[in-house]
DNA sequence: GCCACCTATGCAACTAGTTGCATTGCAACA
DNA sequence: TGTTGCAATGCAACTAGTTGCATAGGTGGC
């Protein structure tokens, strides 16, 4: 899973503790994705046993001691060779272009095309189901009108996706001139 | 959590067995949430044993025999009772609008009309970080180009859900009349 | 006669994520 | 002096969901 992914990408910006670590996916990564203390803690002790990362216990004044980690080298290699394989969820995708500088950027910028040509697909599909099984949505009422709003939602959603997935190829191609 | 209520809107509108259910999770409540039959099976066991499904073993010629459940009155119950709670997700408010008929259909538009305000307030959070922290996004490069395009994604997510809101309590409205 | 595939159900073991609790130390406030 | 609150770490038990496997009958193809 990307958790431990995510943690790489934020302490390869800036070495850090499990507590600084939850703070900060209070911001920028947990604009989508929220991950308690418990599970950051859980996946720095494992990334610890696998290596990924080196930890250093620092005394503090006034404060309780805390161990600040950083990423290790094979850390790093592990970081990089998961950003060039396919994104599996969203999450993941978001991960590997929050990530693309310390991989290969040129296959994150292929993978979301990728992602963009199933969003097309996923369109099509839903307005062809939308097409076939509403061909008259102001007609629509009580249930069958719910089963199609529900279907909206499923349109809105690949669409912002979709639209998104071009915003970010064009200004990564602009980004590499 | 709210698979057990989802089966519960899926057996009010057919009873039918778990086979079928996972069939037909691929399509209508499947457009947004994808269940395994291995879910559903021990879902449906735990709701026999709530007392909210009946089950019926029917013997079928040239095919294994079948399980049909069907919602109990206690499970109807409970289903309403549920889908006049507020919604914890997003995949709750869905569930909860596509079975608004088996519950009180005005509070379903209210939870709606709730989202949409969060969703409201979330895009102003988003789009004030924006201007504070990529106030000119044309100069981006590298991992600030990316952090911002990580943001555009969650602007873009909270935009397509509040225009979804809109949508549906203007459709609710109108179909109300 | 064997193989592949579909209907139909289920167990066991795993991964991911949540919730509740506990501890330690210091600072600020009333 | 007691209480609240923040920084900091962690265990234990839970819920949700995935993966792999097993079983059993029937259909259709080669």
């Amino acid at each position: 899973m990307s958790l431990e992914y995510a943690i790489l990408v934020s302490l390869r910006e800036r070495a850090g503790s499990g507590y600084e670590l939850a703070r900060r996916f209070d911001k920028s990564i947990g604009y989508f994705w929220a991950a308690s203390h418990q599970q950051i803690y859980r996946s720095l002790k494992r990334m610890v046993e696998l290596g990924w990362v080196d930890c250093d216990e620092v005394a503090q004044q006034k404060r309780p001691d805390k161990k600040v980690y950083r990423v290790s080298d094979t850390g790093a290699e592990e970081l990089a060779r998961w950003i060039a394989e396919p994104a599996a969820t969203r999450n993941d995708l978001t991960v590997k272009l929050r990530g693309a500088s310390y991989g290969d950027a040129a296959q994150v910028r292929a993978e979301i095309a990728r992602q963009r040509d199933l969003r097309i697909q996923q369109l099509s599909l839903y307005r062809e189901i939308e097409r076939r099984d509403f061909p008259d949505p102001a007609k629509l009422s009580g249930q069958a009108l719910h089963q199609h709003l529900v279907l909206r939602g499923g349109i809105r959603t690949e669409q912002a996706l979709l639209e998104w997935c071009e915003e970010t190829i064009r200004a990564l191609d602009d980004d590499q001139e």
